[in-house]
DNA sequence: TCACATTTTTGAACGGGTTCAAAATTATGC
DNA sequence: GCATAATTTTGAACCCGTTCAAAAATGTGA
């Protein structure tokens, strides 16, 4: 057997037996004596492979955000519009996410938003960013491309992450959707898809490109280190 | 002495000690034994005022909205624009919260958003929104009535809504911006406001105002309840 | 195979939020 | 003033996340 591989089998059985939890009883309910009872481990075992409960939770939103991409990726086609690939990203992001809404909130916390400061742990790095937020833009970008027809030149190089924002923004609706299976947030994704297409066509008119720039502009500084 | 005026006393006492301690030292290192030990009372008493740690934040996010508006209103001055207007309001929102930086996280999770479905005790009432929500859309609300020129009519309605909306998503960015004193949400503040105010103007072109009409509508969608 | 280092596992503790039965205090009717 | 009810306070648990020293298991070189 390849070496670390029982090793490897602990850690399985343990992010199997918290996800089943998680789903089962969301994120309060669930203990870690629970999850090692359940993986046939101690409790100080479980630490030696997580250093909290919640790091459970921002691997399995890890894992989410990695079946969203292979999901969604695939159904970008060629010559599709903008408002169907950004319908589609959408919707592929509620489905995944569906099975787990009661961790919602702790996806947000723990995953999702920006570490707080001085939350921190001083070994962390730096840059600790938004789990997986580059690669969620990289989807937007190959949905901006392969869009027909193309968005206007003047908003395409910012359009994959203002789409990205976009999508944050329905997810922080969809954390706190309590309608019976979130059909609030589903219809949110169906009216916001062809609006922000319609918003990205009439961005060629002088009026609402200014208007887009300066949104643009608002956000850079916003986002500006100093 | 009037009745009850020693109980109101201990409770006094008990959201004192504890706005002291969060302030200084956040709210995971804050104790709910030293919130009691510093009012003097035991640890069982202070659950007797309050159900629960979270809910003494909450009572302190209350307190905190109420001055904003005692702030942000009286500085409201007929003929003024409204641009005006959404900076002096969202700047004193940060200048009230900024004491609290540390509980950012902790005003969202248990004042700011929506009761996670589930967690709500079956004893809370079933309207239960967002902590003081109506009371901050009545101060945007004296703010468009108050600004001239007047916003056009077409959206002069939901307008107090739309900036309570603004409002919201300045305050989740100050939550999580860790740049030294939160300059950054300043800026994002004074960057914001006059770009509303822009866009409120340009409302009267019928492009612009179409736009503004269906992410009314989008909004209304996502709010209606079947 | 043996000594030694490394990795993995354990179980007992600690700290802190929360609960609760009982005690102490205060109010109320007579 | 006294009995009784309601309010307020206590302190000892309980539960659960987390830590840690030590034990067990596994790997490594000779």
């Amino acid at each position: 057997m390849a070496a670390g591989s029982k090793s490897e089998a602990t850690r399985r059985r343990l992010v199997e037996a918290a996800t089943e939890q998680f789903r089962g009883q969301g994120f309060e309910r669930t203990t870690m004596r629970g999850i090692a009872a359940a993986a046939g481990v101690s409790v100080g075992n479980a630490y030696y492979y997580f250093s909290s409960k919640e790091a459970i939770v921002a691997e399995l939103y890890r894992t989410l955000q990695n079946q969203h991409r292979s999901t969604a990726l695939p159904q970008l086609r060629e010559g599709h519009n903008l408002g169907e690939h950004l319908r589609v990203i959408l919707q592929t992001n509620l489905d995944v996410l569906a099975p787990y809404h009661s961790l919602g909130h702790q996806f947000l916390k723990t995953a999702a938003l920006p570490v707080p400061p001085g939350t921190r742990k001083s070994s962390a790095p730096a840059d600790a960013e938004q789990v997986g937020r580059g690669k969620s833009i990289a989807v937007y970008r190959q949905a901006v491309q392969a869009a027909r027809p193309q968005p206007p030149l003047a908003v395409r190089d910012d359009l994959p992450e203002l789409l990205w924002l976009v999508q944050m923004g329905v997810t922080l609706f969809w954390v706190y959707d309590s309608s019976p299976g979130q059909v609030r947030s589903r219809r949110l994704v169906s009216n916001t898809a062809p609006l922000v297409a319609k918003l990205v066509i009439l961005s060629r008119l002088p009026v609402v490109r200014n208007i887009v720039e300066d949104v643009v502009k608002l956000l850079r500084g916003a986002r500006a280190h100093d």
